[in-house]
DNA sequence: CTGTATCCATGTCGATACTG
DNA sequence: CAGTATCGACATGGATACAG
């Protein structure tokens, strides 16, 4: 099982030992916009600035700094072709087209049950106001 | 449709209208403790220190915040018995039932392609310390 | 065009102390 | 037992300026 070192500790109450694995993706998915690119980039390879103009509120530091993330875990690829002007390409790998099913599948969950969300929140909010 | 007000602008180039859905669930399920909730009360309703104990490095106040969060977004129940000791009941609504699906296929995609992440970071740490 | 560097505001998380 | 209150450390995100 190769040399993973995450069984330091001898997790007795934890059936949940992936737990160590699953969340930093969960970090990932959860962050502000790197889902946001993927379902871009989903849709075909880009430069950045048309990156930056598709999602729409995104500031550059923040577009480099989900890009970077997102390479580093392989799920983007970044292609430089050193013209005049510089030209960089992103695109899915296929470990990055591999994450949307599942990142699909929680945003159907989400849209399928908002208003149920939504209904739940102005109860408790309605309850709390007195 | 409901009245939904998010369709306010003419979202031009993104066909993800309903992403302003899916970001507060992405929210709650990308946070660090949330989802560790649901997978213990997975098992069965739990008291406050008991999930504190069985939870394992997390804060009373981090519990007590998560399970608010839960509550309000309709995910957990809270039962108070106004005893001596007080007792109170936290167990998963059907709604919270109900997320552990997409949750879980997106932790399994994880446990999947962990070694693959791992190595895409190992290449790219390793140019960048050149 | 594609970034990096700074600064700053805000949010998240944990430790500790205290309460009914 | 089941919290609340407070504080401080640290991470996240945005605005702006500058650079190759």
């Amino acid at each position: 099982m190769a040399d993973t070192d995450v069984m330091d500790e001898t997790v007795e109450h934890l059936h949940l030992a992936g737990c160590k694995n699953v969340a930093p993706v969960l970090n990932r998915v959860g962050d502000k916009w790197s889902m946001l690119i993927v379902m871009v980039l989903a849709t075909g390879s880009r430069r950045f600035n048309e990156l930056k103009r598709e999602i729409d509120g995104i500031s550059q530091r923040m577009l480099t700094r989900s890009l970077r993330g997102l390479e580093r875990d392989g799920l983007v690829n970044r292609t430089v072709t050193p013209s005049i002007p510089p030209r960089v390409d992103y695109k899915l790998t296929e470990l990055g087209e591999s994450i949307r099913e599942p990142v699909k599948a929680l945003g159907d969950w989400a849209i399928e049950h908002i208003d149920c969300i939504r209904a739940a929140q102005e109860r408790y909010d309605a309850r709390e106001e007195d």
